[in-house]
DNA sequence: TAAAAAAACTGAGAAATATCAACTTTTATT
DNA sequence: AATAAAAGTTGATATTTCTCAGTTTTTTTA
């Protein structure tokens, strides 16, 4: 026996839940253990870089993590604020290898990169794993189709009453949140500007919609936020 | 032998292509071919609905179909423009049963429709038209994050820009191209009011770079719209 | 802890875009 | 073929939203 810690933190006592991966058996566990790096990244660090190729499914174990796209100009808008017990899965797979999107870490943030190729591997023996592949796509489709609405057919304030309900309810999960965002961040996450953005808050502020200090946020009139956000 | 005709225009026998279904078994074709309806529709019929329950894969067979997502007031967001070959898979399917997007016929349409439970049980039994079913969500994924590119980056000129370019590249494939797409259509596929886009149409054929009689256009220039496209 | 850098905020003005109303052309219906 | 309905077009106007420039606050670095 070469070493006996091999089985010490491998993924069947991985303590994170990642949806999808209960179907998975213990041979199938082992190829992503033998694949798997623990990364750990600081905030501010790119993990993932669009346009270069992708070679990890990166699984989320602690931390807050920005899927953003790159357009033009240098500006970019946030799809997605990714916390611990979601993974990332570049739609370049199976197509290009290459990344679509870029995605940063917000906070200090715990990873476990499993290679694409074992990725691929399971994929292919499980088919009730590639069930829940198809199944987490189609959600971030969803959320894809509600931004598209969003940008569209809604004004700045109805946009930016969304990005606040979004972090309250999906990201953050609770009406008094503090966030690593920043306000261009929470702009991008709106497709407004900054300037835009910081006026937006302060007019909520100021009818008593939110409270804001720095960025500690509590909502506290949900329903106005509703309105605001559905009437666009 | 009840019906001789049992194979007669059966899958296995099927001219057109549909990208992945190569990988199919002669079974597993006949189990779609066991739940499929060949369905026309006319022009203006709805096909898809958002909000309904999803029952079928819709494989086009001839036709052109708009793929959209309704949005507030009435508005709506063209996503796609699908052409024969093309197929469409609801992102409710494996996930809560609804669709997320309607699809209409922009022009007569034949369709085969394969039941969502034919459709899961060859998900099930073969990997690679698994691996080919992600593959083609994925590129669909990618158009959806060109098109928030387009909409939170660009100004009306570049999106009118892109649609001209897409329908000619990807929908039509010739730089002289007839649509059924109206002009509403158009504007909802490039995110502004009709009134802006055939505004920009006319200054776009007012500098010659395209040449619009109807629904008929052809594009002169393609550097210039490719530049109008890039710059935003 | 002082200086520098980055982020947050504010106001004014300019640019982009939508809306409305009228009008014309095309398409569909009796 | 006459009429109605729908789609396309145009101009004027109002609204929305961004940009720029300056100021303050917070964070980072030396």
């Amino acid at each position: 026996m070469i070493n006996k810690n091999v089985n010490i933190n491998g993924c069947e006592s991985c303590a994170m839940k990642f949806d999808g991966f209960e179907t998975l058996s213990d041979q199938q566990l082992n190829t992503f253990k033998l694949s798997h790096c623990k990364v750990e990244y600081n905030k501010g660090e790119t993990i993932i870089k669009q346009g270069a190729r992708c070679s990890n499914l990166v699984c989320i174990k602690s931390g807050y993590v920005k899927m953003h796209v790159e357009g033009l100009g240098g500006k970019s808008v946030i799809v997605k604020v990714l916390k611990p017990g979601d993974f990332i899965i570049s739609p370049g797979i199976f197509d290009d290898n290459k990344n679509h999107f870029s995605a940063s870490a917000i906070t200090d943030v715990n990873t476990c990169l499993i290679s694409i190729e074992a990725f691929s591997k399971v994929f292919h023996s499980n088919d009730h794993f590639a069930e829940s592949i198809l199944q987490h796509n189609h959600r971030l489709m969803q959320t894809l189709y509600h931004q598209l609405i969003n940008l569209s057919h809604k004004k700045m304030t109805g946009r930016v009453a969304d990005t606040l309900l979004y972090l309250s309810k999906e990201v953050y999960e609770s009406n008094v949140f503090h966030t690593t965002l920043s306000r261009q961040d929470m702009a991008d996450l709106s497709s407004v500007s900054k300037e835009s953005f910081i006026r937006i808050l302060k007019d909520f502020k100021d009818s008593g919609i939110i409270l804001v200090d720095g960025n500690q946020f509590k909502i506290q009139a949900l329903n106005s936020l509703q309105t605001i956000s559905k009437v666009g």
